[in-house]
DNA sequence: GTGAGTAACTTGATAATCAAATAAACCGCG
DNA sequence: CGCGGTTTATTTGATTATCAAGTTACTCAC
């Protein structure tokens, strides 16, 4: 196996433990995986157009259109007309919502602090370098 | 922000771009991402029991077995009786799907080859040890 | 053999998703 | 101003994904 191929193997895997343990804990929660997804994005922008969001997602608006209805309509996010473009609707998080948000974020940063435990401090720093790089190259 | 926070906000977004990039892919492929995500778990296994892909999957049983429906229908994969216990199926891959999964897989070497670009040659090792860690760490 | 446990499938219900059609609002240009 | 083309969100219709719970067929220990 090349170095390349046994590389990409590495990237794969960590790709795919990190997508079951989205997975698992998003489980837990009584939201789907698209709706936290939501969440997720959106508690990193104050507010985004329903294009902006789906896009953000790589779905149709008219998808996203059921899932906003859906966290709606449980108190999670709230739709606010845009002040100047009639068209457009800005969603954003609820209270309600942040809050689920900033626990899922929670949780996040106790899986990369597991994660990084077993790393060396250089090695932390360099893998810091190393995503920065290639989140570019993107 | 704190170095741990950093660290974390570039692993999630090295996935999220590592997802977009995925479901772009497989959009363009007549297959559904679970659908896809089935073939490429068969790829690299010579056969799995549908209990033992549901597992790794993350998916009750139940979901699987339409999903293998499916492909079954399309001729990617087949259904071969457990040789000594009856009550198991075992799926595998057909010369069909094993040449979309290779050209699938194609395209990971190829992302791979392109985000390892932007690496010098030592980061590209150490990515290898960090990911090697990392994968055990989970 | 009988009974507990296991594997796959089925059923019923909800959610996700897209493409295409619709409705409302924007914007530029005459 | 007012028209036509464009953009934004929603709706509609159809397929797929998903789970929990129930069913059926099989295994294995006793």
């Amino acid at each position: 196996m090349s170095d390349l191929e046994s590389l990409s193997a590495l990237i794969i895997e960590f790709y795919e433990k990190l997508s079951s343990w989205e997975h698992a804990v998003v489980r837990g929660s009584s939201l789907t995986l698209p709706q936290m997804h939501t969440l997720e994005i959106l508690g990193q922008q104050p507010s985004l157009r329903m294009k902006e969001l789906a896009a953000k997602m790589g779905l149709t608006t008219g998808t996203l259109t059921v899932t906003v209805d859906r966290l709606e309509k449980r108190g999670l996010v709230s739709r606010v007309p845009h002040e100047t473009d009639r068209r457009s609707v800005l969603v954003a998080l609820t209270p309600k919502g942040q809050a689920i948000f900033e626990a899922h974020h929670a949780m996040h940063l106790r899986l990369t602090q597991e994660l990084c435990a077993s790393l060396s401090e250089e090695q932390a720093q360099s893998l810091r370098a190393i995503l920065r790089t290639m989140n570019q190259a993107f």
